[in-house]
DNA sequence: ATACATTTGTGCGTATGTATG
DNA sequence: GCATACATACGCACAAATGTA
């Protein structure tokens, strides 16, 4: 269970975040010299970076690093935002969890996560802090026949790799739903954010690679200027 | 140039669009026959709807419509929002241009377009209407080296169908951000809008096949439920 | 402006692995 | 256990865009 394009796809990632690539990467053909692998191979590899919005590629001339991820700390890559890895840059985004709980999934979320109503779920409610500044308030639902196991303590650290390393549950797709929200009060009583003020709401559905859900979860931007960025490639207007 | 694999996507794209293809798409050898084509081509085509959030895909079972994008008729799917085409599903998007003016690049605008500062760019303002209501207030740039006409008249219609067949230009990949914006006295004149009401602002940079940018715009959203919708793959988790 | 080498894009074939039903 | 369907990996050939001499 070696898969030789996610081991390619991997290093280049580690080698573009460390800087050892800054601009243009090797050719595909040197790069099937380097990892001793098929086009096919390198190019699958290339695939997963280019669609996260990692890296442009032009045709007769190669790939190169996107820079646009690169200047603005407080930018969130959707395609690769898994635990706001991309706001840690600079500091770790800590977790503070407020509750934890197990209750019935009622009948919006139950469809979200594809489980029949009254199916138990863990329900808490986290606050996201980088250096004491709050950057969002997140609640989410995680399905307890796929996570029958957690704890605040661990709520407090980074679940998606706890429940990677103890269940085997991997996050490979992400639906996001973003739109405009006015905090509540009970928004206020959390986290002292004055009511009816604007933040941005992100929805999220995780699934695995089989397209089934584990995690719905919804997501309060406070930050004043926080930007969350995404790119896109459409073949089809040709 | 007739590209076998995006005639292919088109045409599922066609059968998904107008209901040919609700839920299961027949396997990659039954499409194999049915396109006459190999089976590299086959995933060329399905990988361009997968990767934009059209198709979900299970190891074993088979392609299946991705239904979260038919259920609410105001979510954009930012990947494949070209000209609001979304939004449209039931009525088109009008557009009304307020102005349209040549000027000469400033130093940011000439960093997103990749330009010289100074460099001439069309400089427009429109506002887009679904059945008289509006959807939101756009400002958008042009280069003028590649787009060296335009008229009003041409800005009320769509844009980049003009560009497409006058000048060749397709838009092939978007760089979004996407943010919180407060309406301001300016906006308030053109729209109505009260001032210092909470918006989404989208800037959105579009680029050629070559990832040469033709068009920056920022658009403000002011449909107080308007959702955006992204779907994200990532391979790099396991 | 032309010719040429380089690099990515498209398309074909084949084989084997893994998940699903 | 078995058939089906997608996933990975190898090979090859030629087209199209780019950069350079």
């Amino acid at each position: 269970m070696a898969l030789k394009y996610l081991e390619v796809a991997q290093d280049i990632a580690k080698k573009i975040n460390t800087g050892a690539y800054t601009n243009k990467l090797p050719s595909e053909g040197q790069l099937m010299q380097l990892y001793g692998v098929s086009r096919n191979t390198i190019r699958n590899a290339l695939n997963a970076l280019f669609n996260q919005g990692m890296l442009k590629r032009i045709q007769g001339s190669g790939y190169f690093v996107n820079e646009a991820l690169y200047h603005n700390h407080d930018i969130i890559n959707m395609a690769n935002k898994y635990g706001l890895r991309d706001l840690e840059k600079d500091a770790p985004i800590q977790s503070k969890t407020l509750f934890l709980e197990i209750i019935p999934a009622d009948a919006k979320l139950a469809a979200h996560l594809k489980i029949k109503p009254q199916s138990e779920v863990y329900h808490l409610k986290r606050l996201r802090l980088r250096q004491d500044e709050l950057i969002c308030l997140e609640e989410s639902f995680y399905r307890r026949d796929l996570v029958p196991y957690l704890t605040t303590d661990i709520c407090n650290g980074s679940i998606f790799h706890f429940i990677k390393e103890q269940f085997n549950i991997v996050g490979h797709v992400t639906d996001t739903y973003l739109s405009l929200h006015y905090t509540t009060p009970a928004e206020n009583e959390l986290t002292n954010i004055p009511v009816n003020q604007a933040a941005i709401k992100v929805e999220e559905v995780h699934s695995q690679k089989n397209e089934q859900p584990f995690d719905y979860s919804i997501s309060y931007y406070y930050l004043p200027d926080v930007t969350f960025y995404a790119r896109t490639v459409n073949h089809l207007n040709n």
